[in-house]
DNA sequence: ATTGGTTTTAAGGCATACCTTAAAACTGGA
DNA sequence: TCCAGTTTTAAGGTATGCCTTAAAACCAAT
């Protein structure tokens, strides 16, 4: 396994999981890399000579288990370094994910596990994504978004898309992980939504509501 | 700089270093990477093109002030994941640098310099080889070994060589950095050495002896 | 059943970083 | 000064991982 094939895989893992779909498109994976059909093409061939990913020609791809358990442990990887970039050097949510991305595959099995128990064996990261356990296992995640909910509903948002502008944008609206809202008003023509939490309100397009997620709260 | 190239510059500098010579041959990186001397001089010649080594055919090659940086940086960088990684994770000595020698080409500036804070701005990793500071510059390191004493000296380790047998050895026999040792007898035709701290006798090889540096000690 | 659009494959290219074999250039000692 | 041995370069090969262009295969809708 080297970083393409790395970068492949957990693509690969991450628009199934977004698109909750079993089969993605070589042409997919393409628009996300920002590379030819033909690279992909061949890049697919390749992983599916080592078992990682099973293709069907005109149907799409799909990790095979061997490959789910790779894209799965740069997963725990990555969000174990955003972890202690956070916890423990200080760096801000929104500033990790590069340096998380260039560690996670520099990170052998026994650094991984004493640094995960370092960190008093976190089940999230800073931006609420789970951290799966050793077996792949991981508390599932809320898909509920603020932009689903009615007006009066409370709200705990326990999940963010880990998106750099989204991040600088909460950062400065000051809207944190675990905080509630309440929804004031929902304006669908003009894709607008008013939250409050205590006494302080604040406007936010469905577009940014559709990227915070969490659970609905006894008000 | 991708890793290949980055793994030349540090063994071009630590071969350097390690002979105490401004200019090393193209065999000499051949015989320690296990490369053919083609493919090195391949490497030298892309490298000379960047401006990080300069190479006079026949006589040697040698880094530019360019190069020598970036070899500081990278060893600068090993150097602080070690103490990381020993200190932090507790991870024993010998079992540090292939963990360190990944995770320094992984590491943002950023990173490094909050990491090097968290560790309390350390001046060696926990071999007692110095880390450079920010500008490159580091400690002077003593080449004075065990095996240079006479009879009567007492020497006070404070380097050794980063490597696993000898570590391993180390352990066995509880020798630390920093120990006191007396030299109480050197039997030069049969290549030992014996020493004492406190009341407990050591015998060792003078091929071990060369690889603990320190200094001499007022008994 | 044909066709138009999508998807895949084929063929050939490029850069990196390694390889082998063999020729050419240089060095230093007799 | 010449020659033997060392050092360097030349030429061509391999695998990875990307590229372009173009042909072939397929699917679905008429």
């Amino acid at each position: 396994m080297n970083r393409a094939e790395e970068d492949y895989i957990k693509t690969i893992y991450e628009l199934t999981t977004q698109k909750n779909q079993s089969l993605i498109k070589t042409n997919e994976l393409a628009e996300r890399f920002g590379y030819t059909d033909q690279s992909v093409n061949e890049m697919v061939k390749r992983l599916e000579g080592k078992k990682l990913v099973s293709f069907i020609p005109y149907k799409g791809l799909s990790l095979t288990t061997k490959g789910k358990q790779v894209a799965i442990r740069m997963i725990r990887s990555h969000r174990i370094w955003e972890v202690f970039l956070t916890e423990k050097l200080g760096f801000s949510w929104e500033s990790v994910h590069e340096d998380a991305e260039m560690l996670e595959h520099a990170t052998s099995d026994q650094v991984l596990e004493k640094l995960y128990h370092y960190l008093g064996d976190p089940i999230h990261c800073q931006h609420g994504n789970p951290i799966p356990d050793l077996k792949g296992k991981m508390e599932p995640t809320t898909n509920l978004s603020l932009a689903d909910l009615e007006v009066h509903d409370v709200f705990e948002i326990t999940r963010v898309l880990d998106f750099k502008e989204l991040l600088v944008y909460l950062n400065e609206q000051n809207i944190k992980l675990y905080d509630h809202y309440q929804v004031i008003e929902k304006d669908l023509f003009n894709g607008i939504i008013k939250i409050k939490r205590d006494s302080e309100e604040k406007t936010i397009s469905m577009k940014t509501a559709k990227m915070l997620f969490g659970q609905k709260v006894n008000s």
